[in-house]
DNA sequence: GCAATATGTAATATTGTTTGTTACATGAAA
DNA sequence: TTTCATGTAACAAACAATATTACATATTGC
């Protein structure tokens, strides 16, 4: 099954912008990401309306994180998202008629509910300046060992 | 994104099959399923390679439950299937150079697995025997709605 | 033995979703 | 007014799951 990544494309994506001063426009970040522009303006465009990033037309203009990195959770970049499907597995039919598939259904729909409770939970524990703080330890962690001293 | 619904519809097949003395044909199954009896036939096949049904070939042959319903977890057939991708979302890159990423990996990985592992947990507590049960539940229950004292 | 029936399996086609691309309109700065 | 950037629709490509076709193999019953 093919992945959605844009959860994770786009952590990495907010990430390289909180390193950065000014605006970054689509181009660039569609660089680091090996992807296309329209991509990233579409992606970035959910972030936007729910007040995460800011964009600017025109000469001089690009995109900008605009939130507090420690006030906003992973679940919050998956709700701009959209809330994309989380599980590659699903059941036949929602709604069947067939009582056998029903009693199937309630059992695996409790499962995967479940387990997703527990995903959501865990996605709002971790907020952008954690993925930050990490990203930075590694990079001196990286330093350290170019330069001992 | 499509879901993959082999093990919703490899349990309905299952259950079927519980219900009927004699082996079934994949093609009488495909009709339960509205499929493809070669779907049915290479679906099962990775059930039968653990044991849970066997195959009859020719005249008169077909497919039967050869296993405990009562030992037999959902887990086990998620097991037989091949223990296919369990999450639509997933990291952009694997073995990230990026630092950024690694950091959102770490997090991410972190977040699915323990997702993961509740899920494997719930599969682990339902049998076969469970999903029969409540099957014949509903069974009643449908019957006495139609048929009232 | 031979016809009928069923599985076993490879090869191919179809379908649906995500991602990528092209094209062009809109807006802002130099 | 030229240049650069976003905004977005329309279209194309890539990919994975499912479905289909075709034929080999095995078993039963006559």
């Amino acid at each position: 099954m093919k992945r959605d990544s844009r959860l994770s494309g786009v952590l990495h994506v907010l990430l390289h912008m909180a390193e950065v001063e000014g605006p970054v426009t689509s181009e660039t970040l569609a660089g680091i990401m090996q992807t296309n522009p329209v991509v990233i303006r579409r992606t970035l465009a959910g972030l936007r309306e729910q007040g995460l990033v800011t964009s600017v037309k025109g000469h001089g203009g690009g995109w900008r994180l605009c939130c507090d990195l420690d006030a906003v959770t992973l679940h919050d970049i998956y709700v701009a998202l959209g809330e994309p499907v989380v599980f590659a597995m699903g059941n036949r039919t929602e709604s069947p008629g067939c009582l056998v598939e029903k009693a199937v259904n309630a059992h695996m729909n409790d499962a995967l509910q479940q387990a997703e409770a527990v995903l959501m939970a865990r996605l709002r524990d971790v907020t952008l300046a954690d993925l930050s703080r990490d990203f930075h330890r590694g990079l001196q962690q990286r330093d350290h060992a170019h330069c001992p001293s």
